[in-house]
DNA sequence: CTTTTAATGTAATATCGTAACAGTTTAACT
DNA sequence: AGTTAAACTGTTACGATATTACATTAAAAG
């Protein structure tokens, strides 16, 4: 028998607002960081704002061409660390096929997500199917697989490209 | 009601013969050359037998090391355009979490793959569950999102690795 | 046997990511 | 407050991964 329940699922439509996004993921990363007794530095959060204002998938140096302080270039690790702790966090996803970062949209959720990236408007939802992650879970463990860590990127079309050709 | 066929999974033994592997995949990859009137160069040949001879993922660099001809250091590019025929003959897939590159196992049995990376030897095998791919395909479309193509990785710990502590 | 297509050789460069280490700030504890 | 320990920052340098561009050669198709 099927599970009916509706599927979580993130795609960012065309006209929606990203300042929104980002305003709720900065109260987020704050809330999180006090909990948790993490320094919300300014760093981390330039990162984050950047990477919340897209929907697309940002590289490391977009990220820093973004970050230029005082006309003053920063050196690439600067980027590198701050989102490794945004990452650590769960705010921030890395999505290997793009070797790029997207800001998560499930925060707190404790969800296990599969990107959905299109390959025409270039933007990236999350879908957080656990019957995805449990499908993953169980065939490996019958492989004699012990699993640690999902990576599951999706390649295609989305919905609105789809339908505007 | 569950499937209950045996889920195709190939994860190479610690004391499996190699060199049978290799010859496999390269009278496969003759073979496919030919019904599809393609050559299969020194170069191509080289790198699918560097590959085959691995169950570790190689990356281009290494794999760029063990091509010197005749003593002459190859250009990247040499390796990378062999990688690309390779893979879209589907006999090379990519590891996107780690750059680097394996032989496929499973060639021309029009598979989905998902890979099972063992974190502590390195090796990784290949899961071929059509229950996976299925999963991921019907929640996509269920989001509204069109699937060209899944990369599925697995992070974790193989089965020997976990037997020997 | 010539035309066209595919593959190679070669150099240069772009892109992505990390190591190492000194200096500074912050938090925690007398 | 003053001291210590831990976390963060600044800076330089470098390593690793991947692509562009273009001239040349080899193979297949006509």
């Amino acid at each position: 028998m099927e599970d009916m329940e509706a599927l979580p699922v993130r795609f960012p439509s065309r006209q929606h607002n990203h300042s929104s996004c980002v305003n709720k993921l900065l109260g987020d990363a704050e809330e999180e960081c006090r909990r948790q007794k993490l320094r919300f530095t300014e760093h981390r959060r330039k990162v984050l704002e950047i990477i919340a204002s897209s929907h697309k998938p940002l590289g490391a140096y977009d990220i820093l061409e973004q970050m230029n302080f005082s006309g003053r270039r920063q050196a690439p690790v600067v980027a590198y660390r701050a989102l490794d702790f945004l990452i650590n966090l769960g705010l921030v996803h890395r999505l290997n096929s793009l070797n790029a970062f997207v800001a998560c949209m499930a925060v707190g959720e404790d969800h296990t997500a599969q990107f959905l990236i299109c390959r025409q408007c270039k933007n990236v939802g999350e879908l957080n199917s656990n019957r995805v992650s449990e499908r993953i879970e169980k065939d490996a463990v019958e492989a004699g697989f012990q699993v640690d860590r999902q990576l599951v990127e999706i390649i295609g079309i989305c919905f609105e490209c789809a339908e505007s050709g």
